[in-house]
This record gives C-alpha cells, structure tokens and sequence, in this order.
DNA sequence: CTTCGTGCAAAAGCTTTGCAATGCG
DNA sequence: CGCATTGCAAAGCTTTTGCACGAAG
C-alpha cells in the first residue's frame, strides 16, 4: 500500500496520476526484487493488458526525475530500476547462485569510507551497492555437495 | 609491451593470433581507462581501418571466455571491458566529477568481507567493484569554490 | 590445405521518439 | 476544456549472427 502514500504525495505536488502511473509505483514498491523495465511490464500486462512497454519506460523516467526511483546495476548487463523510499541508503547482497537479494544497512559500508577516504582523500557516494557473492543457504548447499 | 608476453603465451595454448587480436590486446592493455567496445574499436580505426566492431565485439568475447578481460560496470550504464592481469584483483574508486579512476587493492575490504560473513554468513565474490564519490581533488577544488 | 577468424550486411534486442487521440485536473 | 500523457509505430543504438572470403598454422 506503500504506493498509495507516495501517490497522495505526488498528488498534492501537482504531478498528474494516471492508472499507468500508479500501475508502476505500484509494481516498484512492492516487488523485492529489482526488476526490468520489461519485468515490470509484465508484471503490470495480467492487469491492464493495453499498458504499452513505452510508457512503462516514460514513467520510469519521470520517477527518476523525481528521485523515487533510480536505475541501478547488479552486474547482469541489465538496467534495472529501485524504489527509493525517502532517505533510505541502503545496499544490497546478491547472491550468484539463486539470485535472492539481501538488504543491508548503510553503515555497513562506514569503516570501508573512512579508510578510503584517509588513505586516498576519496568521498564515497553510494545510494546504491549491489556486492556479488554466495548466501547462507547456497553456501552451506554447495559444501554438503562437495 | 604487455600484450607481447600475453600473445607469446597465447600463441603457446594453441590460439590463433591475427592482427585484430593483438590490437584488441593492446588497446585494452595500454589504456588505463576502462573502454567501451567502441571506443576499443575507435582506438584501434587510425591504426587499421578496416577492423569492424563486429570484429571488436567478437575478439572481446573471445578474451573474456579465456579471462583476459572482463565486463564491468561503473555505473554509466555503458558495458565496460577491463583487462584482467593474472590473480590480480583490484577494484576502482571513480570520480563523478573528473572519471579519474583510482585503483585500490583487494585487501581494502577485507574488513567488510569478514562483517558480511559473520553478519549475514553471505561470501563475497567480487573480482571487481567500482565505487563512486569524489576524488581527492575534485572534494578541495568543490570546498574553495563554496 | 584445412580450419578458424574476419568483413560486410542484416538481424536482433532494448530504449527512445513522433504523432494523433485520450483523459486528467 | 486545455494540456500532459498514452498507445502505436517507427526510429536509434548497441550487440549479435549468417555467410562467403581470406588468412593462420
């Protein structure tokens, strides 16, 4: 129901609402996954069958320029888009194996900033860090296995 | 002159060395940069014209499945090849100001790694990572301007 | 000489854009 | 009712593929 706050916030705002509009919002904040733009399309089809994929994409641009959604990259060579609830950080763990998302906080990431930042005077901007590697579960698999 | 000791062992395994090869080689060996395909093919046009993208596109395939080069992302959007030398991990802070990147070693984050492990029991598999911020020079030349 | 890589051109994604019609406010 | 948004279709990009020729070993 999250999207039905942002939609009463948008609105107020002055941003016109369309059901297509809403349809994505709806799709992005309630979906754990990142998804395609053309997952989000398919996800929206079973509802509102006539929804064309290049409207899914205009919506998606208009959420980016108002900072609820952005495009982010989990290595797969695919665009994919997150929602961003109000100054939430946060970063992800992806699995290899089984493609399961973990969310982590931001200050996680706290003592690797600091270090760059003394050793190279380099300011770390993350929104956004999707980390590759093996969760619990496919982890303890793959040892059983061997 | 990296690729030279790269072609002679190639040449060794039994792998066909022809002139677009060794270009490719050489491009993306010399270049510090991390280069789109075609920008490898645009560094490779003034030398010999007649190599096609395709050609590019084909011989960078080529070195990833032997694991000369590898695909990342920087965050643009764009696919990125980088050229992998042997055991050697490394990953890149990336300045959103200048596009500087800064090679850092591995070992930077292996106080994360074991936080994830112990955290989350999640392995982190990463030969590549590319973190946004500010370089060093584009932070003070920002804190002046203010 | 045989086989594999290349150039060329066409095809295949994915994303964007032009335009007339529709519907939100 | 006016103007932003939509659907549809076509165009743009980047990447891949088919095919006959040419070059590597």
């Amino acid at each position: 129901m999250e999207h039905l706050e942002d939609a009463t916030l948008l609105h107020q705002q002055g941003h016109r609402l369309t059901p297509q509009r809403l349809q994505v919002l709806q799709v992005v904040t309630s979906d754990a996954r990142h998804l395609t733009a053309e997952e989000i399309h398919a996800a929206i089809v079973p509802e509102q069958p006539y929804v064309d994929i290049a409207t899914v994409y205009r919506v998606l641009q208009w959420l980016q320029t108002i900072g609820l959604v952005a495009p982010i990259s989990i290595g797969d060579g695919l665009r994919r888009y997150e929602y961003r609830r109000r100054g939430d950080h946060h970063h992800h763990l992806v699995c290899q194996e089984c493609c399961q998302e973990i969310a982590i906080p931001d200050d996680v990431f706290e003592e690797l900033k600091s270090k760059l930042q003394n050793h190279y005077g380099f300011t770390v901007q993350i929104e956004h860090l999707a980390i590759p590697g093996r969760c619990a579960t496919c982890s303890s698999a793959a040892a059983s296995a061997s």
